[in-house]
RNA sequence: GGCCCGUUGGUCAAGCGGUUAAGACAUCGCCCUUUCACGGCGGAGACAUGGGUUCGAUUCCCGUACGGGUCACCA
């Protein structure tokens, strides 16, 4: 009885690996060129953590010519969520982070070294598996779920580490006649990897952005391939990352302790390991505690939650390379106008430990990306998002001449605004520009009620023309607060306060009220010219009590 | 609990044996400004902790505390 004999039992349709060595070929790529890989589960809608990591590989691969692809982890059936693929697609496409290669819908993928989803490469995993049987390195292992919970019962009840290894992998030594006899019987099982390492002995590994770190080798016989045929994620991980020619595993650090397993897998397989590059993930403040940023708890967790509040794509972008590598920030600031593309990205000046996510932050980023937005960009992403969000909005922009210049003020000079971070904030930014009947008043406390009335009456009898340039404008504004006796230039005021009133600035403030319902709104005079004689005589008109 | 990893202002973070310990967001003040912003200038604010090593430790070593990850027929 040999190991042939039982992996041709076990597995008796598997092709040689060395068909599938021929098929995937390695890449024809120049010197330097890097290929990574997106590879999430569909178990749901995508998060935050997962664009990061995608948005990183990808920028990885592209600057350095080289490849990155899409492919689904779909080997656990039971946490597969509908339309899964199609949601990572989607939102991968919705940030511009689309892949060369990879799932292109939920079963169609795109590219030479495919299949690009796991459950469609049962039979590659299958051959290297036979392929491990008949090396003697992999074998069946018959225990049932319940035997290996007593098994780790036992192993705390005995305070000792949990697991498959040592004298308590039962069926590792198993006589190769026994085991072919059991499957003969019709017995279940399923297929362990057989370990050769030594929990007292340690490796170094590399990581590139973790650094140096030591291990213990792994000497767990972990299963590779599962009761319904398909692999786990170690064995999947260690196939598809050689076959498809991934030069750098970029994941998630909670998959760091794994490495020696992976290291072993790959070179048990004869596969040349790639370079392993683990991402902290993002956190959250709760309560004191640092936590993941969880879906079911944070809604910002969902890429969805930025797409709702009308976080511009790119602004959520910036924000994650600001936190991935922080020089970031400073180059962006030397090149206002260059592309994410441009810039430098380094994996190795990744922090090593998860960032807190900064809500407040990022609408800072968002703040700077939409101020450079032309008021037609501005207008166009206003009304799809209101599209979908806002009918409220989306009805006031149905006048896209006049949106526009609503939307231009103080916009496109070198000092921009910053009164936008989020779509969700056009309709108050903008509402007093269209609504005369619903403004409300407030004046600042400092300018006496008594004069309001007297300063809107004389405004719009004496001094208001709609024609006037800016500077007639200022100059009448000026005379108007001195003849109420509020001083001409702000200076005149602080030099000498108690001859006056006030200044010029709380005339125009008196004004701006009655006309806009608002202490803060951006230049005066462009916002009159927006609205034009008659809406300037009828809100001022209104205002008058 | 075992094994890994980490800990610089409120947050993100540079620095990696000798620095006045950068910068950004937030915060406060001033200036500019007809107003609101923008912008400019400035303030406050940090090397978790105890031992070493060293002429000298934020930087190196050990311990402690705290935080994170991982120990599945889930990824």
């Amino acid at each position: 009885m040999s190991h042939k004999e039982l992996a041709d039992l076990i597995f008796p349709n598997a092709k040689e690996i060395s068909y599938y060595e021929g098929k995937y070929p390695e890449r024809n790529l120049t010197e330097g060129a890097i290929v990574t890989r997106y590879a999430p589960s569909p178990t749901g809608y995508m998060h935050i953590g997962g664009l990061y990591q995608a948005l990183i590989a990808i920028k990885v691969a592209k600057q350095t010519n080289g490849v990155f692809f899409l492919r689904v982890e779909d080997t656990d059936q039971k946490r597969e969520v509908e339309n899964g693929v199609i949601e990572i697609v989607n939102s991968l496409k919705k940030f511009g982070l689309e892949a060369d290669e990879g799932m292109i819908s939920s079963e169609e993928g795109k590219g030479n070294y495919g299949p690009y989803k796991q459950s469609q490469r049962e039979e590659i995993y299958q051959a290297y598996a036979k392929y491990l049987i008949e090396q003697g390195k992999a074998y069946p292992c018959f225990c049932t779920p319940e035997e290996l919970d007593e098994i780790r019962a036992k192993q705390e009840a005995a305070k000792i580490r949990p697991g498959y290894y040592g004298v308590w992998a039962k069926y590792r030594d198993l006589p190769v006649g026994e085991a072919i006899e059991k499957i003969k019987n019709g017995e279940k099982y399923i297929i362990r990897f057989k370990s050769g390492g030594r929990e007292d002995k340690k490796i170094k590994h590399h990581d590139v952005i973790k650094g140096n770190v030591d291990f213990p080798e792994n000497d767990q016989d972990i299963v590779i391939i599962k009761a319904d045929g398909l692999p786990t994620y170690h064995f999947a991980h260690a196939i598809d990352d050689h076959l498809m020619k991934t030069t750098h595993v970029i994941r998630g650090d909670e998959w760091l302790s794994s490495v020696p397993l992976h290291l072993q897998l790959f070179h048990e397989l004869g596969f040349k390991p790639p370079k392993y590059a683990h991402i902290a993930p993002i956190m959250k403040n709760d309560e004191g505690n640092k936590r993941k940023l969880s879906k079911r708890k944070d809604p910002e967790a969902s890429v969805s939650y930025y797409e709702k509040e009308g976080i511009p794509e790119l602004a959520v972008k910036e924000y994650l390379l600001n936190i991935a590598n922080s020089n970031f920030e400073n180059w962006r600031r030397a090149n206002p106008d260059k592309k994410i593309e441009e810039f430098d990205f380094q994996l190795n000046k990744m922090g090593v430990s998860g960032a807190l996510f900064d809500m407040v932050k990022l609408l800072d980023v968002s703040k700077i990306v939409i101020s450079q937005m032309t008021a037609e960009e501005v207008y166009e992403n206003a009304v799809v998002w209101a599209e979908q969000y806002d009918a409220e909005l989306e009805n006031l922009l149905k006048d896209k001449e006049y949106a526009i210049k609503v939307l231009s003020i103080e916009r496109g000079n070198k000092k921009p605004r910053k009164d936008i971070s989020k779509w969700s904030e056009v309709k108050n930014n903008i509402i007093y520009m269209y609504d005369e009947n619903s403004l409300e008043y407030s004046y600042p406390d400092a300018i006496d009620k008594e004069d309001i009335n007297e300063i809107l009456k004389l405004y719009i009898e004496k001094y208001f023309d709609i024609s006037d340039d800016k500077q007639t404008w200022f100059d009448k504004m000026k005379d108007l607060a001195e003849e109420f006796g509020y001083a001409r230039e702000v200076k005149e005021y602080k030099q000498n306060p108690d001859a006056y009133k006030g200044h010029v600035g709380d005339i125009s403030m008196v004004i701006r009220v009655a006309i806009t319902g608002r202490q803060n709104t951006p230049d005066l005079y462009e916002i009159m010219q927006v609205l034009g004689k008659e809406q300037i005589e009828k809100r001022i008109q209104n205002a008058v009590v």
